[in-house]
DNA sequence: TAAGAAAAAGCAACATAGTTGCAAAAGAAT
DNA sequence: ATTCTTTTGCAACTATGTTGCTTTTTCTTA
Protein backbone atom coordinates (compact mmCIF):
# COMPACT_ATOMS: atom_id res chain seq x y z
CA UNK A 1 0.00 0.00 0.00
CA UNK A 2 1.25 3.70 -0.65
CA UNK A 3 0.68 6.51 1.24
CA UNK A 4 -2.62 8.19 0.59
CA UNK A 5 -2.26 11.75 0.38
CA UNK A 6 -5.09 12.39 2.79
CA UNK A 7 -5.63 15.78 3.70
CA UNK A 8 -4.91 16.08 7.43
CA UNK A 9 -7.90 17.77 9.64
CA UNK A 10 -7.91 21.32 10.40
CA UNK A 11 -7.57 20.29 14.16
CA UNK A 12 -4.99 18.34 13.79
CA UNK A 13 -2.81 21.23 12.09
CA UNK A 14 -4.41 24.27 14.52
CA UNK A 15 -2.59 21.55 17.56
CA UNK A 16 0.52 21.35 15.51
CA UNK A 17 0.92 24.69 15.11
CA UNK A 18 -0.74 25.39 19.21
CA UNK A 19 2.20 22.93 20.34
CA UNK A 20 4.83 24.79 19.17
CA UNK A 21 3.58 28.08 20.73
CA UNK A 22 2.42 29.25 17.09
CA UNK A 23 -0.42 31.76 16.41
CA UNK A 24 -2.63 30.17 13.65
CA UNK A 25 -3.20 31.62 10.68
CA UNK A 26 -3.90 31.04 6.57
CA UNK A 27 -0.52 31.02 5.37
CA UNK A 28 0.35 28.61 8.43
CA UNK A 29 -2.07 26.20 8.32
CA UNK A 30 -1.97 26.06 4.43
CA UNK A 31 1.78 25.19 4.16
CA UNK A 32 1.64 22.70 7.30
CA UNK A 33 -0.83 21.37 5.63
CA UNK A 34 1.22 21.25 2.17
CA UNK A 35 3.98 19.36 4.08
CA UNK A 36 1.57 17.27 5.92
CA UNK A 37 0.05 15.77 2.50
CA UNK A 38 3.18 15.52 0.78
CA UNK A 39 5.80 12.72 1.08
CA UNK A 40 8.73 14.03 0.37
CA UNK A 41 10.47 17.67 0.46
CA UNK A 42 8.94 21.44 -0.56
CA UNK A 43 11.08 23.46 -1.84
CA UNK A 44 10.24 27.66 -1.74
CA UNK A 45 9.24 27.21 -5.26
CA UNK A 46 6.76 24.66 -5.01
CA UNK A 47 5.19 26.02 -2.19
CA UNK A 48 4.90 29.17 -3.74
CA UNK A 49 3.08 27.00 -6.44
CA UNK A 50 0.82 24.92 -4.57
CA UNK A 51 -0.23 27.26 -2.60
CA UNK A 52 -2.01 29.00 -5.53
CA UNK A 53 -0.96 32.12 -5.59
CA UNK A 54 -2.17 33.10 -2.49
CA UNK A 55 0.48 33.99 -0.35
CA UNK A 56 3.05 36.67 -0.35
CA UNK A 57 6.51 35.61 -1.13
CA UNK A 58 8.03 36.77 1.82
CA UNK A 59 5.33 34.79 3.92
CA UNK A 60 6.56 31.93 2.69
CA UNK A 61 10.12 32.85 3.29
CA UNK A 62 9.54 33.74 6.95
CA UNK A 63 6.90 30.85 7.76
CA UNK A 64 9.21 28.10 6.42
CA UNK A 65 11.89 29.57 8.60
CA UNK A 66 9.41 29.88 11.68
CA UNK A 67 9.33 26.52 11.47
CA UNK A 68 12.15 25.32 10.83
CA UNK A 69 13.60 27.37 13.94
CA UNK A 70 10.65 26.20 15.69
CA UNK A 71 11.83 22.35 14.62
CA UNK A 72 8.73 21.67 12.85
CA UNK A 73 11.04 21.14 9.48
CA UNK A 74 14.63 20.77 8.76
CA UNK A 75 16.39 21.62 5.58
CA UNK A 76 17.87 19.38 3.17
CA UNK A 77 21.11 20.41 1.25
CA UNK A 78 20.92 19.63 -2.48
CA UNK A 79 23.35 20.03 -4.99
CA UNK A 80 21.45 22.30 -7.23
CA UNK A 81 21.35 25.19 -5.35
CA UNK A 82 18.17 25.34 -3.95
CA UNK A 83 17.20 24.84 -0.40
CA UNK A 84 14.50 22.30 -0.13
CA UNK A 85 11.96 21.63 3.31
CA UNK A 86 10.82 18.64 4.85
CA UNK A 87 9.03 18.11 8.26
CA UNK A 88 10.73 16.98 11.17
CA UNK A 89 10.46 13.65 12.69
CA UNK A 90 8.82 14.16 17.04
CA UNK A 91 12.40 14.77 18.34
CA UNK A 92 13.41 17.55 17.00
CA UNK A 93 12.26 21.11 19.23
CA UNK A 94 13.45 24.58 19.52
CA UNK A 95 16.92 25.42 17.97
CA UNK A 96 17.96 21.20 18.06
CA UNK A 97 17.58 19.31 15.03
CA UNK A 98 18.36 15.74 14.87
CA UNK A 99 18.26 14.75 11.08
CA UNK A 100 19.83 11.28 11.65
CA UNK A 101 18.86 10.26 8.46
CA UNK A 102 19.41 10.18 4.58
CA UNK A 103 18.18 11.98 1.59
CA UNK A 104 16.99 10.61 -0.93
CA UNK A 105 17.24 12.84 -4.44
CA UNK A 106 15.10 11.10 -7.29
CA UNK A 107 16.61 12.07 -10.11
CA UNK A 108 13.41 11.04 -12.06
CA UNK A 109 10.76 12.82 -10.57
CA UNK A 110 12.84 15.62 -8.91
CA UNK A 111 11.23 14.91 -5.34
CA UNK A 112 13.44 14.20 -2.23
CA UNK A 113 12.46 11.82 0.49
CA UNK A 114 14.05 11.56 4.13
CA UNK A 115 14.39 7.99 4.53
CA UNK A 116 14.39 8.30 8.33
CA UNK A 117 15.19 4.38 8.50
CA UNK A 118 18.45 4.39 6.84
CA UNK A 119 20.83 5.16 9.88
CA UNK A 120 24.05 6.76 8.64
CA UNK A 121 27.04 4.70 9.38
CA UNK A 122 30.27 6.38 11.06
CA UNK A 123 32.25 8.05 9.60
CA UNK A 124 36.08 7.89 10.34
CA UNK A 125 37.63 11.12 10.10
CA UNK A 126 41.44 12.25 10.02
CA UNK A 127 42.98 13.05 12.91
CA UNK A 128 42.24 16.79 14.01
CA UNK A 129 38.76 16.94 12.53
CA UNK A 130 35.55 16.63 14.97
CA UNK A 131 32.31 15.89 13.02
CA UNK A 132 29.23 17.70 14.34
CA UNK A 133 26.68 16.73 12.12
CA UNK A 134 26.76 14.47 9.21
CA UNK A 135 24.43 14.96 6.10
CA UNK A 136 24.31 12.05 3.48
CA UNK A 137 22.20 12.54 0.30
CA UNK A 138 21.76 9.53 -2.31
CA UNK A 139 20.74 10.64 -5.77
CA UNK A 140 19.13 8.11 -7.69
CA UNK A 141 15.87 6.43 -8.61
CA UNK A 142 13.12 6.32 -6.34
CA UNK A 143 10.89 3.48 -5.69
CA UNK A 144 8.00 5.19 -7.50
CA UNK A 145 10.04 6.47 -10.92
CA UNK A 146 11.61 2.69 -10.56
CA UNK A 147 10.67 1.84 -14.21
CA UNK A 148 8.26 -0.54 -14.72
CA UNK A 149 9.92 -3.74 -16.26
CA UNK A 150 8.25 -6.93 -16.19
CA UNK A 151 10.92 -8.76 -15.60
CA UNK A 152 12.63 -7.35 -12.42
CA UNK A 153 11.12 -8.10 -9.11
CA UNK B 1 53.26 16.76 5.09
CA UNK B 2 50.78 19.07 4.83
CA UNK B 3 50.35 20.84 1.21
CA UNK B 4 52.25 24.02 1.10
CA UNK B 5 50.20 26.25 -0.77
CA UNK B 6 53.05 27.37 -3.96
CA UNK B 7 52.21 29.40 -6.77
CA UNK B 8 51.84 26.63 -9.64
CA UNK B 9 53.91 27.32 -12.52
CA UNK B 10 52.39 29.08 -16.10
CA UNK B 11 53.08 26.08 -17.73
CA UNK B 12 51.67 23.78 -15.34
CA UNK B 13 48.23 25.33 -15.59
CA UNK B 14 48.63 25.93 -19.31
CA UNK B 15 49.04 22.04 -19.39
CA UNK B 16 46.78 21.18 -17.09
CA UNK B 17 44.60 23.48 -19.77
CA UNK B 18 45.64 22.02 -22.78
CA UNK B 19 45.19 18.26 -22.01
CA UNK B 20 41.24 19.72 -21.57
CA UNK B 21 41.30 21.21 -24.61
CA UNK B 22 40.74 24.26 -23.33
CA UNK B 23 42.24 27.46 -25.57
CA UNK B 24 44.56 29.35 -22.96
CA UNK B 25 42.57 32.49 -21.66
CA UNK B 26 43.80 35.17 -18.63
CA UNK B 27 40.65 33.96 -16.72
CA UNK B 28 41.07 30.26 -16.87
CA UNK B 29 44.47 30.71 -15.81
CA UNK B 30 44.28 32.75 -13.04
CA UNK B 31 40.54 30.90 -11.64
CA UNK B 32 42.96 27.89 -12.16
CA UNK B 33 46.19 28.85 -10.29
CA UNK B 34 43.24 29.94 -7.89
CA UNK B 35 42.27 26.36 -6.98
CA UNK B 36 45.57 24.70 -7.43
CA UNK B 37 46.78 27.49 -4.13
CA UNK B 38 43.79 26.92 -2.44
CA UNK B 39 43.47 23.52 -0.69
CA UNK B 40 39.69 24.19 -0.02
CA UNK B 41 36.93 24.51 -2.06
CA UNK B 42 35.93 28.19 -3.38
CA UNK B 43 32.36 29.63 -4.16
CA UNK B 44 31.64 31.90 -6.98
CA UNK B 45 31.65 34.82 -4.75
CA UNK B 46 35.34 33.58 -3.22
CA UNK B 47 36.84 33.59 -6.71
CA UNK B 48 35.22 36.97 -7.91
CA UNK B 49 37.05 38.52 -4.26
CA UNK B 50 40.16 36.71 -4.82
CA UNK B 51 40.97 37.28 -8.34
CA UNK B 52 40.72 41.20 -7.69
CA UNK B 53 38.19 42.66 -9.83
CA UNK B 54 39.93 41.86 -13.02
CA UNK B 55 36.77 39.46 -14.78
CA UNK B 56 33.20 39.66 -15.11
CA UNK B 57 30.82 38.12 -13.24
CA UNK B 58 29.62 35.75 -16.37
CA UNK B 59 32.99 35.17 -17.25
CA UNK B 60 33.69 33.32 -14.06
CA UNK B 61 30.86 31.61 -14.42
CA UNK B 62 30.86 30.67 -17.15
CA UNK B 63 34.34 29.16 -16.29
CA UNK B 64 33.40 27.57 -13.75
CA UNK B 65 30.62 25.93 -15.58
CA UNK B 66 33.66 25.13 -18.27
CA UNK B 67 36.09 23.37 -15.51
CA UNK B 68 32.75 21.73 -14.32
CA UNK B 69 32.21 20.00 -17.68
CA UNK B 70 35.64 19.17 -18.64
CA UNK B 71 36.11 17.68 -15.16
CA UNK B 72 38.23 19.46 -13.38
CA UNK B 73 36.50 21.04 -10.83
CA UNK B 74 33.34 19.44 -8.99
CA UNK B 75 30.37 21.07 -7.16
CA UNK B 76 29.52 20.80 -3.56
CA UNK B 77 26.61 20.42 -1.90
CA UNK B 78 26.31 22.81 1.17
CA UNK B 79 23.22 23.66 3.10
CA UNK B 80 23.63 26.73 3.14
CA UNK B 81 22.62 27.52 -0.45
CA UNK B 82 25.59 28.16 -2.40
CA UNK B 83 27.10 26.59 -4.58
CA UNK B 84 31.12 25.63 -3.76
CA UNK B 85 33.94 24.11 -6.31
CA UNK B 86 36.99 22.06 -5.76
CA UNK B 87 39.70 20.89 -7.85
CA UNK B 88 38.81 16.99 -8.84
CA UNK B 89 41.20 14.35 -8.83
CA UNK B 90 42.96 12.74 -11.73
CA UNK B 91 39.95 10.15 -12.19
CA UNK B 92 37.86 12.89 -13.32
CA UNK B 93 36.97 13.13 -17.17
CA UNK B 94 34.86 15.06 -19.09
CA UNK B 95 31.19 14.01 -18.05
CA UNK B 96 32.29 11.49 -16.06
CA UNK B 97 32.82 12.82 -12.29
CA UNK B 98 34.00 10.44 -9.66
CA UNK B 99 33.79 11.89 -6.14
CA UNK B 100 33.65 9.51 -3.58
CA UNK B 101 35.05 11.30 -0.99
CA UNK B 102 33.61 13.06 1.75
CA UNK B 103 33.49 16.91 2.24
CA UNK B 104 33.98 18.76 5.35
CA UNK B 105 32.64 22.41 6.22
CA UNK B 106 34.30 24.01 9.03
CA UNK B 107 31.64 25.37 10.87
CA UNK B 108 35.00 27.92 12.42
CA UNK B 109 36.54 29.25 9.61
CA UNK B 110 33.66 28.09 6.83
CA UNK B 111 35.94 26.51 4.63
CA UNK B 112 35.27 23.59 3.26
CA UNK B 113 37.99 20.88 1.99
CA UNK B 114 37.62 17.50 0.47
CA UNK B 115 38.79 14.56 2.46
CA UNK B 116 39.89 12.37 -0.70
CA UNK B 117 41.11 9.65 2.06
CA UNK B 118 37.88 9.25 3.43
CA UNK B 119 35.31 6.57 2.02
CA UNK B 120 31.81 6.95 1.89
CA UNK B 121 30.46 3.58 3.27
CA UNK B 122 28.02 1.73 1.51
CA UNK B 123 24.41 2.42 2.68
CA UNK B 124 21.74 0.07 2.17
CA UNK B 125 18.74 2.00 0.97
CA UNK B 126 14.80 -0.01 1.24
CA UNK B 127 13.65 -1.90 -1.64
CA UNK B 128 13.16 0.18 -4.69
CA UNK B 129 15.58 3.26 -4.30
CA UNK B 130 18.68 2.75 -6.59
CA UNK B 131 21.48 4.43 -5.52
CA UNK B 132 23.48 6.69 -8.77
CA UNK B 133 25.57 8.91 -6.30
CA UNK B 134 26.11 9.49 -2.62
CA UNK B 135 27.19 12.49 -1.09
CA UNK B 136 28.41 13.01 2.39
CA UNK B 137 28.66 16.39 4.25
CA UNK B 138 30.36 16.72 7.13
CA UNK B 139 30.17 19.71 9.26
CA UNK B 140 32.38 20.27 12.46
CA UNK B 141 35.87 21.93 12.89
CA UNK B 142 38.66 21.23 10.87
CA UNK B 143 42.16 20.65 11.66
CA UNK B 144 43.62 23.79 11.71
CA UNK B 145 40.90 25.35 13.82
CA UNK B 146 41.33 23.09 15.96
CA UNK B 147 45.57 23.03 16.13
CA UNK B 148 46.99 24.93 19.11
CA UNK B 149 48.76 27.69 17.07
CA UNK B 150 45.87 30.17 16.23
CA UNK B 151 47.31 31.55 13.01
CA UNK B 152 44.32 32.67 11.20
CA UNK B 153 41.81 34.70 12.81
C1' DT C 1 53.99 36.29 -38.49
C1' DA C 2 49.92 37.99 -40.53
C1' DA C 3 44.89 36.94 -41.71
C1' DG C 4 40.88 34.69 -41.11
C1' DA C 5 38.08 31.48 -38.34
C1' DA C 6 36.65 30.08 -33.93
C1' DA C 7 36.25 30.72 -29.21
C1' DA C 8 35.89 33.43 -25.19
C1' DA C 9 35.23 37.84 -22.72
C1' DG C 10 32.61 41.76 -21.69
C1' DC C 11 28.40 44.23 -21.56
C1' DA C 12 23.57 44.94 -20.82
C1' DA C 13 19.55 43.33 -19.68
C1' DC C 14 16.93 40.02 -17.62
C1' DA C 15 15.60 36.28 -14.27
C1' DT C 16 15.40 34.12 -9.85
C1' DA C 17 16.11 33.88 -4.89
C1' DG C 18 16.15 35.90 -0.62
C1' DT C 19 16.08 40.06 2.82
C1' DT C 20 14.53 44.29 5.33
C1' DG C 21 11.58 48.11 7.00
C1' DC C 22 7.23 49.59 7.61
C1' DA C 23 2.17 50.20 7.49
C1' DA C 24 -2.06 47.56 7.43
C1' DA C 25 -4.52 43.46 8.80
C1' DA C 26 -5.41 39.51 11.52
C1' DG C 27 -4.98 36.84 15.79
C1' DA C 28 -4.86 36.55 20.84
C1' DA C 29 -5.95 38.23 25.39
C1' DT C 30 -8.56 40.81 28.55
C1' DA D 1 -15.52 44.43 21.92
C1' DT D 2 -11.29 46.76 22.57
C1' DT D 3 -6.64 46.68 23.08
C1' DC D 4 -2.21 44.68 22.40
C1' DT D 5 0.70 41.69 19.86
C1' DT D 6 1.86 39.14 16.02
C1' DT D 7 1.76 38.39 11.27
C1' DT D 8 0.94 39.74 6.66
C1' DG D 9 1.58 42.25 2.39
C1' DC D 10 3.91 45.68 -0.03
C1' DA D 11 7.85 48.03 -1.87
C1' DA D 12 12.34 48.37 -2.39
C1' DC D 13 16.70 46.34 -2.26
C1' DT D 14 20.73 42.89 -2.50
C1' DA D 15 22.71 38.82 -4.13
C1' DT D 16 23.03 35.28 -7.39
C1' DG D 17 22.71 33.37 -11.75
C1' DT D 18 21.41 33.40 -16.97
C1' DT D 19 21.02 34.84 -21.96
C1' DG D 20 21.84 37.34 -26.34
C1' DC D 21 24.84 39.94 -28.68
C1' DT D 22 29.11 42.55 -29.85
C1' DT D 23 33.93 43.08 -29.28
C1' DT D 24 38.21 41.08 -28.19
C1' DT D 25 41.33 37.35 -27.78
C1' DT D 26 43.08 32.95 -28.99
C1' DC D 27 43.94 29.40 -32.28
C1' DT D 28 45.01 27.80 -36.90
C1' DT D 29 47.35 27.56 -41.10
C1' DA D 30 49.22 29.33 -44.77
Amino acid sequence: MSKPALTPSNQQVDMLLKRNSLSITDSRKKILQLFLEDAGALAHGDIEKKAGEKFDRVTIYRTLQTFVDKGIIHTIPTADNSIRYALCKDECSEGHHHDHHIHFVCTSCNNTYCLDDVVIPDIKLPKGYTAAQVEVVVEGICRKCKAPNPLSP
